[in-house]
RNA sequence: GGCCCCGUCAUCUAGCGGUCUAGGAUGCCAGCCUUUCAAGCUGGUUGCGCGGGUUCGAAUCCCGUCGGGGCCGCCA
């Protein structure tokens, strides 16, 4: 069995969707578990949609979640060249081609009557599709619409009658009759060529053996069927692709199977529609901004149609690569639950070690201008320590700051709400009295500081709330904190003492009487 | 409108004729724990769209029906 060969040829236009990354994905996971080859082409031929900063973006996001490419554009690779552009010269010989043999003829109509009768079939009730009206234009005819200035579209010959079936590896048996599928463009007025053209030859002639892609694609597959057998199809001794490919100079298309097609169920939203911008964020940078974890998206992305068995949800991306199957890829239509990957991160998170953790934070804590871009050493070791206490609190990494942000500044600012409602009655003297407290405490630790502050419970007659909460609120600003005796210990006594007189001018006397 | 695909708890999913009084997870609720917030532990919650058939037996197979979605572009 020859080695498999998958790819991955995402439009540069914008970001990566979460689609997007999920198909990657998927095609990553089959070459590395096969044994095979991840080929990443950069369809830009749609030169309107194409730039070279959402390229970029498009290769950071894959290189972010680890989806690492065998061959690509900015490696090259012995299929190339690896942006779809540059295959230009390939494309323009296999149209040229396919006209010579009839089975592509060029059409006149220009987009706007197409849409004029578009919306007129629409309106009566017709399939909407091409009607096929110059087929058979003569050379007088075609020279006579060129005459008035139009330009011509290429379009592909289908069958008119007769079904066609394939088998998807998801799906099972797929059949459609030809009657449903009208001529299509494969090449625009300009020149270029489409999606159906220039991704089936490229396929084919980089020797692409199972292309899986979206559920959305599945009624593009017909068409691509019937090209790939126009293209393959040497009973003259040597097929289109392979003259083509000689006339332009590129490498023979490697000698293995046809591919096969897997069609992967569409993600949709909270609304079982199509998942798209309505629905929040469906960028992958987004998720990386939110502090998700690569390897959390990759397990996530993964069960976005696909499952292991009747328990197992966690998966390592090496458990990935070994476990997945397309056979295990489900049909229905599978929805982007973000619960469940807030909660898959903050498993993830928890498993995490500090010094790991640490690193993971810096950034967000950067972004959250708690620390400056290049931290110093006793910042990271404050980090370092305050690790541990946030590990079992954040789901995602962008909610570390909100927590610990306070640690790393020079003054506290107190939250308003905070203080109405524990720097009062009696919390003056609790204040007072910790601050004593907790210049005292030898040595410096978690557990001599709970201890100090146990025997002010005793001594106030007050439980642990009542004083803890004081003592929070003077030191992180906040009554939400990690746990207080391991933080004080982490900060230094004098700042913290400081803190805690200084908050002292904040607390709402007790009214008179009371 | 045509074609294609899909239909198990609120949500995702396991289930590929008997082991299912339907399993796991997320969410939600309750209790325990507790210095705040979490985490953790324990328990609870709700489901095979509907109607026919095939069969000794159907969530699993077939048909119909209803519902949802996708595609019908000189986007990919």
């Amino acid at each position: 069995m020859t080695a498999p060969r998958l790819r991955f040829p995402p439009a540069p236009s914008g970001w990566l969707h979460v689609g997007g990354a999920r198909t990657a994905l998927y095609n990553w996971l089959a070459a590395r578990g096969g044994d095979g080859t991840f080929v990443l082409r950069i369809e830009d031929t749609d030169a309107e949609r194409s730039d070279d900063a959402a390229m970029r973006g498009m290769l950071d996001s894959l290189r972010w979640l680890g989806l690492t490419w065998d061959e690509g554009p900015d490696i090259g690779g012995p299929h190339g060249p690896y942006l779809q552009s540059a295959r230009r010269p390939l494309h323009d010989a296999v149209v040229r081609r396919l006209q010579e043999a009839g089975q592509a003829y060029e059409a006149f109509e220009t987009a706007e009557e197409l849409e004029a009768d578009r919306q007129r079939a629409q309106e009566q009730g017709r399939p909407p599709g091409y009607s096929g009206a110059h087929r058979d234009l003569t050379p007088e005819q075609r020279a006579a619409y060129r005459a008035e200035g139009r330009e011509a579209v290429v379009r592909a010959r289908t069958p008119d009658e007769g079904t066609i079936a394939f088998d998807d590896a998801v799906r099972g048996t797929v059949e459609v009759g030809w009657d449903q599928i009208s001529d299509f463009v494969i090449a625009r007025a300009d020149g270029s060529p489409t999606y159906y053209l220039a991704n089936t030859v490229d396929d084919l002639a980089q020797g692409i053996t199972l292309i899986a892609r979206g559920e959305d694609l599945l009624n593009a597959t017909p068409r691509q069927l019937l090209l790939a057998d126009w293209l393959l199809d040497d009973t003259g001794g040597h097929s289109l692709l392979d003259e083509a490919l000689a006339e332009t100079g590129l490498v023979p298309r490697p000698d293995v199977p046809r591919p096969t097609y897997a069609h992967l169920p569409i993600i949709v939203g909270e609304d079982r529609k199509k998942l798209g911008k309505r629905h929040g964020s469906v960028a992958v940078d987004e998720y990386r901004d939110q502090g998700y974890l690569p390897e959390v998206m990759c397990n996530f992305l993964a069960l976005l149609g696909w499952s292991y068995d009747d328990r197992t949800e966690r998966f390592t991306v090496p458990e990935l690569i070994e476990r997945f199957s397309l056979d295990r890829v489900g049909r229905n239509p599978a929805l982007f639950d973000t619960d469940k990957l807030r909660a898959l991160n903050g498993d993830r998170i928890k498993e995490l070690g500090d010094t790991e953790l640490a690193d993971r934070l810096v950034p967000f804590l950067i972004a959250a201008d708690a620390l400056p871009s290049h931290p110093t050493p006793a910042q990271r070791a404050l980090l370092e320590g305050l690790a541990p206490l946030v590990r079992e609190r954040i789901q995602t990494l962008a909610e570390a700051p909100p927590l610990i942000a306070w640690a790393f500044a020079d003054e506290v600012t107190l939250d308003e709400r905070s203080v109405a409602k524990h720097l009062k009655g009696r919390a003056g003297e609790v204040l007072d009295r910790a601050a004593a407290v907790l210049s005292e405490v030898e040595p410096w630790q978690a557990e001599t500081i709970l201890a100090g502050l146990d025997e002010l419970c005793t001594e106030l007659g007050l439980g642990r709330g009542k004083v803890m909460q004081p003592v929070r609120v003077a030191v992180t600003g906040s009554q939400v904190s990690p746990p207080l005796p391991e933080t004080l210990a982490l900060l230094d006594r004098d700042v913290v003492v400081a803190r805690v007189r200084a908050a002292r001018a904040h607390v709402t006397e007790p009214a008179e009487g009371s």
